[in-house]
DNA sequence: ACCTGAACACCGTTCAAGT
DNA sequence: ACCTGAACACCGTTCAAGT
């Protein structure tokens, strides 16, 4: 059997989509691919950065360059809520990874018009702190009602949309004021 | 050889600060406290239990109940950097046990000063969210440089809690503005 | 160039049996 | 009541050897 680094990286992420993070091994990954574990290591240095190209690969899910920073905020949660632990995996991979962190980079780009770039940068890893953490719990949240640990409520989805919103509108209000001062 | 909980429990936060989330295993932890691994099945139902105990050691290191949310922000943030691994390690645990995430429920109480129940809920998400990702990304940026993955860099520090005042600032002064609307 | 087979050094968890 | 011994079902990673 033969196997591509893409085909790997590919097979990763549907991996992830069916078994959620924890359920993600190289060697079910091999499995799956019909391929020793071992035969993995030829394309991969190792699982971190196997997940480094899993994270590019649900980030490139975002469509276009935003135009503005609340709309590169929803489109990074959007993206981040295809795939199951979507969150919890960028998450990870921005903490050795960061600029694989596509959207930072153009939140940075957008608050440099009304910030000097030492501003700017504190300015996008906020809004990204915040995106990555609120779609992370949404996400926990979702793991434990699949689990059962958690009962299901409908009403969810729509009131998680308010709640980010909220949080998104507080951040950029606030941000907003101290650019004007 | 005898453990009570409270040895399990404070014995794993000790080899937190020691080696890290990576470097705690049951198995270690039982070696370290002198018994055979079983052991601890017998006073803990399992890991995650642990680590829940150990999330709520963690918090238990802030001294007194805030009285406005930008000092509880930062009792939370200290109390995090206490210990490697803090905001990961309590971030883990919110995501099933969010009632022990104390400080969440202090900032909604200081939150329903201004806001109707709803509202204070989501705000005191957001700032959870953005402390714990903040503080995660620090921590996580602190292991990177001890396994010398990355350089060290002496103004860090200063410069890490410039940038988190100036998230914690822009995120409560936009709340400000949301609740006086 | 690419993969297999097999091993190394680990995990969390369970549970009969011992004291 | 509390612990041991031993096992079960896994991990990520390496590497000589094969094709």
């Amino acid at each position: 059997m033969k196997v591509t680094r893409a085909q790997i990286v590919e097979g990763a992420y549907q991996a992830l989509g069916e078994r959620g993070l924890g359920g993600l091994s190289m060697r079910g990954l091999a499995q799956d691919l019909g391929v020793q574990p071992g035969a993995l290591y030829y394309h991969v240095a190792s699982k971190q950065e196997l997940l480094a190209a899993v994270a590019a690969r649900i980030l490139d899910e975002i469509p276009a360059p935003a135009t503005d920073p609340r709309s590169a905020a929803d489109a990074l949660r959007t993206a981040l809520l295809r795939v199951r632990d979507g969150a919890e995996v960028v998450s990870f991979v921005q903490a050795f990874r960061p600029e694989i962190v596509v959207p930072a980079h153009e939140l940075r780009r957008l608050f440099a018009e009304s910030f000097g770039p030492r501003e700017a940068e504190w300015a996008a890893r906020t809004v990204v702190h915040y995106v990555l953490g609120f779609v992370a719990e949404e996400q926990n949240h979702a793991e434990l009602v699949r689990a059962q640990i958690l009962p299901e409520e409908p009403s969810r989805a729509e009131d998680s949309s308010r709640a980010f919103m909220f949080g998104i509108d507080a951040i950029l209000g606030g941000l907003e004021v101290g650019s004007a001062r």
